[in-house]
RNA sequence: CGGGCUGUCGUAUACCGGUAGUACGCAUGCUUUGGGAGCAUGUUGACUGGGUUCAAUUCCCAGCAGCCCGACCA
């Protein structure tokens, strides 16, 4: 891509309204825009990462044999009021149309999953299975905060199990479960997000959250040094030792809830009699799980975590582009047009291997600037070209100092092993 | 939902009970090109509504908005 032709939403300076750093590094280098308190655009750059997460979390999903679907925004009353959340959900936004008719807007899904699945499920030999989606939540929360960590609109990806019994869903928790590590590790956060125990609810001891180490983070955990599992605040007064190993030895932690996932049981299929026929012929209703993951709010996590004084330093898996080619002008026409031509000919060679490039082909900007605009954006890997290397190119990581000029020919080796 | 802080060009800020200034941006021109370039010219602003006052962007009140703390957070 031309950064000549990209929407340029960079600022030089930080944005006053926002105190959490997330929301700052990501508005000020263009990825995201506030519209109001808890509603955010998502920028080309930013829609760019967030792609790019979603992409990860679908192929671990789809690994685990979960199916996607897209399910409406816009909810019936009823459908709300046959699980009491209706009245008792207090982040539930209402919306009065005309002749007085109310809707919801979904802030979770089990409302419509649930009579849903029960259009595909007859018997036993139905189940289990898996469905997801990913898709803009909106829950009237009363403060939101922290920038894209806690807004009232949000991506989420919401996955949920069906089964005969308790013994499926365990077995495709776990699965789940793995699936997330592998996600947190190709995200780069693998070693500083924890299984979390959390409470939990009317039919399990347990819920678990997938908590990410964070200084700014909403909440309190504390960490088993040996098993890297952890227990949260609101219950370690009833669990003061590590579920797993039973140590004693936790460490207090701020983090941030990146995923949760949670045994429902009949909670949900009850109500709405979600039932299949056993192989005895009698009716049952259906065991279900669920799975939530903040995708926005991973793109917030993951800016409060990779960056350094100049801007964001995005993990390769989800950054907006993989190279950030600069061309820089000089007062001498030959060598401009040699180093144009070069640029050129870099930028296509990338685009022929496949690596996504913002080419910045813009004249009428410094060199200062383009470095600093650079660093902002984070992409991994950064090739100036320019008079001073001579034909050559200079090869820099975002995460390191160290620059190296390389050969033309040597450009794929170099761009692949990074 | 309780408490606190804050609302000034597009952005970041200054001053002030009486003419609102600066920087960046933007526009035009010339120069410049390895770490947010220089000069010149131009361009844009006091959240809303009341009150006090001869006079309010400034003081007071209310509303609205943003941020922070708390409560809340399948």
């Amino acid at each position: 891509m031309l950064q000549s032709k990209l929407s340029n939403f960079v600022r030089k300076e930080f944005p006053k309204d926002e105190e959490a750093y997330n929301a700052q590094i990501l508005i000020r280098a263009g990825f995201i825009d506030k519209l109001m308190a808890g509603v955010y655009s998502y920028l080309p750059l930013g829609l760019k990462v967030i792609k790019k997460i979603e992409k990860i979390v679908r192929q671990r999903m789809d690994e685990v044999g979960a199916q996607e679907l897209l399910m409406p925004v816009l909810h019936p009353k009823e459908n709300w009021q046959k699980t009491g959340r209706w009245e008792n959900l207090d982040v539930l936004f209402k919306v009065k149309a005309q002749e007085d008719k109310e809707y919801a807007l979904g802030p979770t899904h089990e409302e419509i999953i649930v009579p849903l699945a029960q259009k595909t499920i007859f018997s036993y030999k139905d189940l289990p299975f898996g469905l997801y989606q990913i898709q803009t939540k909106l829950r009237n929360e009363p403060r939101a905060k922290s920038g894209i960590l806690r807004g009232r609109e949000f991506i989420m990806k919401d996955l949920y199990s069906f089964h005969t019994n308790e013994a499926s869903l365990d077995e495709y928790y776990q699965m789940v479960e793995k699936a997330y590590a592998k996600i947190f590790s190709d995200f780069g956060i693998g070693d500083i997000t924890v299984k979390t125990y959390s409470s939990g609810g009317s039919f399990s001891k347990y819920s678990h959250e997938f908590q990410t180490i964070l200084e700014n983070g909403e909440d309190t955990i504390y960490v088993c040094q040996k098993c890297k599992v952890a227990v949260n605040k609101e219950i370690i007064e009833e669990q003061k030792s590590c579920p797993v190993c039973r140590s004693t030895n936790l460490e207090e932690k701020k983090a941030s809830e990146t995923a949760n996932i949670f045994k429902l049981m009949t909670k949900y299929s009850d109500p709405f009699q979600l039932s299949f026929k056993d192989s005895n012929g009698e009716n049952k209703n259906v065991i279900m799980g669920c799975y939530g993951m903040g995708i926005s709010r991973i793109m917030g996590i993951l800016a409060e975590i990779f960056h350094d004084d100049k801007g964001l330093i995005w993990p390769k898996s989800v950054a907006p582009f993989g190279v950030h080619l600069i061309a820089l002008h000089s007062k001498d026409e030959k060598s401009n047009q040699d180093v144009l031509k070069l640029a050129q000919k870099v930028y296509n060679e990338l685009n022929q291997m496949g690596v996504e490039t913002l080419y910045d082909d813009r004249v009428d900007k410094s060199p200062g600037e383009k470095f600093a605009e650079s660093d902002l954006i984070g992409i991994p890997i950064r090739l100036v070209v320019s008079q001073k290397t001579h034909g050559k190119i200079e090869f820099k990581l975002r995460n390191s100092q160290n620059t190296d000029i390389i050969d033309f020919s040597d450009l794929t080796k170099y761009v692949k092993s990074e």
